[in-house]
DNA sequence: CGCCCAGGTGGCACGATGTGCCATAAAGGC
DNA sequence: GCCTTTATGGCACATCGTGCCACCTGGGCG
């Protein structure tokens, strides 16, 4: 099912270019429009129109008109269960977490370039979620995805005879400080750099909160 | 009409009683359609028809045809979050929570009435979910409702000057701890009250689990 | 070089979604 | 009993998302 038989992992056969090229075009445009006007003030047809290929065609990359923005909210997340899964054995579950939020959002790290690209079109969507249902909803589907790919990665990295519900539970919370340490960034100017209020930071403080949360006493 | 005098904001008034009525009775339709045939499987004139209004009258109790199950998904979460509001004060954080989820979800409690009747449609209702993207787009968007409305009670409930953000973390952790005890007690059979696999039971669980699951050391 | 064909693209039609507008009938206040 | 309020139904309409077909481009082959 994967096309013709590639030679090598050589080069992507500039038709494949071709459909990666469209689909950036087309996010980058979707969310351009979205932040702007709303997810409601936007038309398929506009957002095609705008990426310069027919509305037919838009349909063929994305099912439905808010998907076209999940790139861009998808983008450290692939990074990050990879550093993930790849953190030193002798870290606990809480620093490695740490560790591979450090390795996927520092903008001194291997995924600079990927990062501060798209980081800005980003932050102006994630700015349009918290009022626009529609986007919300997008928002929502791509963390219950994450969430999920973060289960099987969580049990290989946990000690053995873990409890398969625990794991879920770990990864749900883990998963919910990541998206709140993003959705409080977007609320900020900070710089991504920003040692205090960057994602990076937010992150991890989001991570030592989550525990710190559940234990403090009532007053 | 003649009839004993109206108390004001005392009786339902008749009209009332009908538009709650034929709420719960788009709700039911809709969600024994959407267990048997997917959502996408059902049009909104299907559970119009079933639910014996117009396809206009129908998109005037709901904004979409998703949201028509609501009702039936937010059933306990009322009486949590005002059980989770009373708590005694010398409960812990997470005392108070395993507290407010025995007052709303045992079957002995004061809502079992509640509970019991829907419990079933519910149930059948989130089994279709994991498989349905429409379905479980609305279960996402329920859940970070409640998410929203469990911030200030928590604010009330934990000491003064707690972190908004560390409260915004908590909140979203025992969020998630109750939707995940939903999901899992929906992939059973167990009796409402069995006190090994029951909402209840399933609930503490997970409440507890999830600290755990943070702070267990890796082998 | 030219043929061929797999597959990306566009146009068109169509069922379905969700909304605005107006007419009607029933409920509640006087 | 009259009058205002409001829930409801019917209709038209823009938009959504898909199936189908016709076109054309690019990449392999003789």
């Amino acid at each position: 099912m994967t096309g013709p038989s590639l030679p090598r992992h050589q080069r992507p056969s500039l038709t494949e270019r071709r459909k990666a090229e469209t689909e950036r075009e087309i996010a980058r445009h979707a969310a351009e429009l979205f932040s702007e006007h709303g997810a409601a003030g936007v038309t398929a047809e506009g957002i095609a129109q705008a990426a310069g290929v027919s509305l037919r065609t838009f349909y063929r990359y994305f099912r439905t008109k808010e998907e076209a923005v999940t790139p861009l909210l998808t983008g450290g997340v692939r990074q990050w269960l990879a550093d993930l899964a790849a953190a030193p054995a002798e870290l606990s579950l809480t620093q490695a977490l740490e560790h591979a939020v450090r390795a996927a959002l520092t903008p001194d790290g291997p995924y600079a370039e990927l990062q501060t690209e798209a980081l800005e079109s980003t932050r102006g969507l994630l700015r349009a979620v918290p009022g626009d249902p529609a986007l919300r909803s997008v928002w929502l589907r791509v963390h219950a995805e994450t969430e999920e790919a973060l289960v099987p990665v969580l049990t290989r990295l946990a000690r053995e005879g873990t409890e398969p519900l625990e794991l879920r539970l770990t990864a749900a919370a883990a998963n919910a400080a990541m998206r709140i340490a993003m959705e409080t960034w977007a609320g900020t100017d900070a710089e991504p750099d920003d040692p205090e209020r960057g994602p990076a930071a937010l992150a991890v403080r989001c991570l030592r909160g989550l525990t710190a949360g559940l234990h403090t006493p009532r007053a």
